[in-house]
DNA sequence: CATCAGATCTGCT
DNA sequence: GCAGATCTGATGG
């Protein structure tokens, strides 16, 4: 509240190959204003790409058209929420053009406003045995979610649009940094695919190398990430 | 730290 | 029916 008002990023930005994407969007700001104001924030640290009809391992694999993915048909900034596991959330921002359905899976983020929010969301109503910490918070795709109150009413929500009353808002901020440099970036495969293709073992999962707040399996550089 | 089962529901075969 | 872009708590080293 006490901050200035978020910045969204320009359709533009979206409008690019998913893995140009994953990795420009490693350093930003991905910031939630819940209906009743409250602000939570957190820098993104690690993202995947979804490569659409050809990759084996994309939900829109094929040219699979339903209703569940629309959104990743959509314009670039679309944010596409899917269900998973029975009990989980996992949100994108599609990526490409219109017509193009292609990805950004956001796998977890530094978070650095609203941590008490951040964390009630996470634990919910029961008690837990081991409070969390903050590296606990968001270091997950299903996590992030939660953490951020996110979930099937999101799906479809434009990101370079305004926020909606009922909603809340979700921007991702112009960055305020210059962007990650490549040698900054640790790359590996997608986690929790079952398949064992090229699509599988692909080099499409990214992060700011050495945070401490990406999801397990930690990765490694190659290149002295500083952990 | 590593592995494993259980939770819980939806879209598609 | 069944597998799924996951997470948690428990168990063993």
């Amino acid at each position: 509240m006490s901050r200035d008002q978020p910045r969204p990023l320009s359709r533009r930005f979206f409008a690019t190959d998913p893995e140009t994407l994953a990795r420009k969007l490693l350093g930003c700001t991905l910031a939630r204003t819940l209906p009743d104001g409250s602000r939570l924030a957190g820098t993104i640290v690690e993202t995947e790409a979804y490569l659409g009809v050809r990759d084996t391992s994309s939900h829109t694999y094929g040219g699979r058209r339903t209703e569940r993915v629309a959104s990743m048909w959509a314009r670039p900034g679309t944010l596409y929420v899917y269900f998973t596991y029975g009990m989980h959330f996992c949100m994108n921002i599609s990526a490409g053009s219109e017509g193009v359905p292609v990805a950004v899976l956001l796998r977890a983020i530094e978070p650095t406003e609203g941590l008490d929010l951040l964390r009630a969301h996470r634990t919910g109503p029961k008690p837990r045995k081991k409070p969390l910490t903050d590296r606990d918070l968001c270091s997950g795709p299903a996590r992030l979610c939660q953490a951020l109150a996110i979930g099937r009413p999101h799906d479809g929500l434009d990101l370079t649009a305004g926020p909606v009353p009922e909603l809340g808002a979700l921007v991702i901020e112009r960055r305020k940094t210059s962007p990650i440099a490549d040698d900054q970036i640790a790359v590996g495969p997608r986690v929790g695919l079952s398949g064992n293709d090229e699509w599988t073992h692909a080099p499409l999962r990214f992060a700011i190398a050495g945070s401490p707040y990406t999801s397990r399996p930690r990765l490694k550089t190659g290149l002295g990430d500083g952990v």
